[in-house]
DNA sequence: TAAACTAGTTTCCAATTGGAAACTGATACC
DNA sequence: GGTATCAGTTTCCAATTGGAAACTAGTTTA
């Protein structure tokens, strides 16, 4: 007889299993966490404006990931009546939930640089 | 004249990118954080116990995560002087110091689950 | 008139990721 | 002797990711 799994067969811990992963899902790939702490600080920013300010990022993968969040409602875009036309996006107010997570995020980032240099002096 | 970046010019902001990416490069891939999560809910657990709790996972890609993890001491592999050998699996203290990241994580998921659940009905 | 700026899109390519299945080699059970 | 378990490793393959560069198309400035 075959052994079956245990610890992750309770209902509470598929829930959480799969909510991790619609978050990481939703966060997924190179650039959204910059983008995001990026338009966070900055407020309303244009396309060129990301795209200078987000290190190394290019054109088409700066459109994908736009266009990806502003799918999920992290961002909005808004298209401005000027000439040339300029674009603006932010995080929206749902957008902006995600800040505890990069918060922690970049907390745990930085504790992990210090143990770096402890290590190496 | 070209423009500058403004935004993520100052040394604040550049310490906070690097730490968000230093902490997504060590979590990074489809399989770190179920690993991990079910680690932290099972305690120790052997190679195959892991391979039949995190769901869909190949041996191949266990193994990799898991020596990945290793290096970055977050799990400690111990092996057991049993026969046939077993090898122990358990979470370090510093992996522990993940917990708060994976619980937010978790959290934001369950809560964009909410809101998708409400707009369908 | 040429260059530069607006906001992208398209194409082509290389590297990485990750899955399935077979394999190892020791031990243990029936 | 045959099968199953332990903890992996190896090989081969397909899909995804992401980068560079060229391109569109309209506007504006020198």
């Amino acid at each position: 007889m075959k052994k079956q799994p245990v610890v992750n067969n309770t209902n509470i811990c598929r829930t959480r299993i799969n909510a991790i992963k619609d978050t990481m899902d939703i966060l997924s790939g190179k650039w959204k966490f910059h983008i995001l702490g990026t338009l966070m600080q900055g407020g309303k920013m244009r396309f060129m404006d990301l795209l200078r300010e987000v290190d190394g990022i290019a054109a088409k993968m700066l459109s994908k990931e736009l266009q990806d969040m502003e799918m999920n409602k992290l961002v909005n875009r808004t298209i401005q009546n000027t000439k040339p036309i300029t674009v603006e996006y932010e995080v929206t107010e749902y957008g902006r939930t995600l800040e505890r997570i990069i918060d922690e995020i970049a907390i745990w980032g930085i504790e992990y640089r210090k143990g770096l240099y402890e290590k190496n002096s």
